[in-house]
DNA sequence: TCTGGGGTCCTAGGACCC
DNA sequence: TCTGGGGTCCTAGGACCC
């Protein structure tokens, strides 16, 4: 069996951590920049809020009192997330994170008489640990695991824990669950499938299997297979990630391109920090910029450029270059650009890098240059900080130039502590 | 005025091979 | 008038997730 745990309203609960009169109100947490709401107390979705919905159309609530917004803080969010996860993996094994804020683990070895009991307790543990209430969904597949967790956290009377453990409950549970709910069946399948006379997951799971394969494709079936308990979502994934993208949009439009550099060369650096940071090393670095899509007066582009190095690297210096390069090849003056980033691909263990046969000795001094130069960068600099940084890199926070108004205080970081230079 | 960010996997079609 | 068949690999775009 799997148990699925996943943090209730979990950037919510994170606010409320720390802001206890919070409980109990309306609550979001907005985007970057303010931008639109991304997570909502219970109370804030009772009031019909839905996610995504930008700030300007919530701004009235807010100013009226009916509702609280928080501007987003992800370090704050990224550490809780840790001691949520560290708290579940001290107490089960085989824990698989699958996102910020929910992980899959495995009930072997414990008794199905026990399920409720242990999580019943591991859920209390989280919450005098954290702060953050969880819930837990425990099925014989992980979408299934999912089904049972939003029952869960639905209904009261669970207290924080559902168990799908025999074919009645399983069907009794699908016959309540619309296919737009299920895991696996998105905003472009469900009204696709509705059309077709499909409404519950139950409806779903009636359809032969050549029905589904030819409608849905090879991943329609797997969730139609893991609906009737049969697993077919892969256990594990892979412990390195394939790609890593850093993105902003901006708090104003950029017109000018070298203030487009310098933004490309911050998020180029936040990149190569990343690899590092895993052992990594690129070959790929991609570079994209948009202009605003909302705005239908202004002319619309959205180039991507790739530029691929020689060798896989993952100095600041390489990773900065080669981003600049592929901004330099797909800027155009005349626009107005309202978001940008940078993406790196084909990456392989830094360890395990493969050298080119003709590389020169010059051009060996400079790659060890670079890295002992970065090596030295991540000593100075705390996650988050870019003290010592290119010339061609903003000075400052990494979070200048975004909007947060509503921002909380650093409770589990200090703004101090993250200028500090170490040794 | 104001609309997020970071990932994975699948597929169809093109390039290329013999 | 006539122009093969069977593969693999790569890539861009789409769909999905949180």
């Amino acid at each position: 069996m799997y148990a699925l745990a996943d943090c209730n309203n979990f950037f919510v609960s994170c606010e409320r951590a720390f802001q206890p009169q919070l409980e109990g109100k309306a609550v979001v947490v907005l985007s970057n920049n303010d931008g639109c709401a991304v997570a909502r107390s219970n109370e804030a979705k009772a009031m019909g809020i839905k996610m995504g919905t930008p700030f300007f159309q919530l701004r009235p609530l807010v100013e009226s009192g009916k509702l609280v917004a928080c501007s987003s803080n992800y370090t704050l969010y990224g550490d809780l997330s840790e001691r949520v996860m560290r708290i579940l993996s001290g107490t089960l094994p085989g824990i698989e994170k699958y996102s910020i804020d929910e992980a899959f683990f495995s009930l072997d070895g414990i008794q199905p008489e026990d399920y409720r009991a242990v999580c019943v307790d591991l859920i209390r543990r989280v919450r005098r640990g954290t702060g953050i209430p969880v819930s837990i969904g425990i099925a014989p597949t992980k979408t299934l695991g999912k089904v049972a967790n939003h029952f869960a956290k639905k209904y009261p009377g669970y207290r924080g824990v559902c168990v799908i453990d025999s074919d009645d409950k399983r069907l009794k549970a699908l016959s309540l669950t619309p296919i737009d709910d299920v895991w696996g069946i998105g905003w472009r399948g469900a009204p696709k499938l509705m059309a077709l006379g499909v409404q519950t997951a139950l409806d779903f799971t009636r359809r032969p299997e050549a029905w589904v394969r030819s409608r849905m494709g090879v991943t329609g079936v797997r969730t139609w297979k893991e609906l009737q308990g049969i697993p077919a979502v892969s256990a594990e994934r892979e412990e390195r990630r394939k790609s890593i993208c850093t993105s902003r949009s901006f708090a104003e439009m950029i017109t000018d391109k070298a203030e487009l550099r310098l933004r490309v060369s911050d998020f180029a650096g936040i990149c190569a920090q990343k690899l590092r940071s895993e052992r990594s090393a690129a070959l790929t670095v991609g570079v994209f910029a948009h202009t605003n899509r909302f705005r239908d007066d202004l002319p619309q582009y959205y180039p991507f450029e790739i530029e691929h190095l020689d060798t896989p690297q993952n100095s600041t210096q390489a990773i900065v270059a080669a981003a600049l390069r592929s901004l330099d090849r797909l800027f155009r003056e005349g626009y107005s650009y309202k978001r940008a980033g940078v993406v790196i691909e084909d990456i392989v263990a830094a360890d395990a890098v493969q050298l080119r046969l003709f590389e020169s000795e010059e051009e060996r001094e400079m790659r060890r240059r670079q890295d002992e130069i970065s090596a030295i960068m991540d000593k100075v600099n705390k996650p988050g900080s870019n003290l010592l940084r290119l010339a061609t890199q903003r000075p400052g926070h990494y979070a200048d130039g975004i909007r947060r108004d509503f921002c909380s205080p650093l409770f589990t970081t200090d703004w101090n502590d993250l200028l500090e230079v170490k040794g």
